[in-house]
RNA sequence: ACAU
DNA sequence: GAATGT
């Protein structure tokens, strides 16, 4: 089973693996082991190359330049319903341009208002620059011009609900909002819109 | 399966 | 491992 991918940088026989049990046997009561696992065969092969401290991160095939004035936007939550915020920033500099929230919620619902939060933004200012979305979901929701949020109507909910429709209802008044593009994450390393709450993904023994 |  | 989604 493919659970990853790893690279022993030192080990018994450094290298690259594609499994949680292979890379293993290399490490596994070995002094001094140095290995770390990836979430793409493209990462891992790039960090083979950098070495030992490689942050994937940061490392990536990510682009050097955006078009001017792109936002990226991300979403987190602190259980999934739970308190959720969104933000978005942009691209050239990583100054964040909107941070909203706590309010009860999910995941999608989060990303969701974020990329209409951030078309808000764009068309404000001429709409030209495109808004990057990690969220295959989020996404979706924006250009059907419907939600499949399915948390019950209640008053824990009404925020995330009232938030959701009227994004919705902005969507339908501006059909010609800018373009929304989605970010490779396995490609680019995680969205600079994230909050960085991850776990490492290092296996340190 | 894919994306979170 | 668990939840949100197409
Ligand atoms: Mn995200
Ligand atoms: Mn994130």
């Amino acid at each position: 089973m493919s659970d990853g991918f790893y690279v022993v940088w030192n080990g018994r026989a450094p290298g690259l693996y594609a499994s949680w049990a292979a890379c293993r046997d290399q490490v596994e009561d070995f002094e001094g082991a140095r290995y770390k696992k990836y979430d793409s065969p493209e990462l891992a092969a790039r960090g083979w190359e950098r070495g030992p401290g490689d942050d994937p991160r940061t490392a990536s095939t990510r682009p050097t330049t955006f078009p001017e004035g792109a936002i990226a936007v991300d979403a987190a939550c602190a259980g999934n319903p739970g308190p959720t915020e969104y933000r978005g920033v942009d691209l050239a500099t990583g100054t964040e341009v909107f941070h909203l929230g706590p309010f009860h919620g999910t995941n999608n619902v989060g990303e969701f208002l974020a990329i209409v939060h951030g078309l808000g933004v764009q068309y404000g200012k001429g709409r030209r620059a495109p808004v990057y979305s990690d969220s295959r979901v989020g996404i979706d929701w924006v250009r059907s011009l419907r939600t499949g949020l399915s948390l019950p109507r209640t008053t824990e909910t009404a925020t995330a609900w009232s938030l959701a429709d009227r994004a919705l209802r902005w969507l339908r008044a501006h059909p010609d909002h800018a373009h929304v593009i989605k970010w490779p994450t396995a490609q680019w390393g995680e969205i600079p819109a994230d909050f960085g709450r991850k776990s490492s993904g290092v296996a340190v023994r």
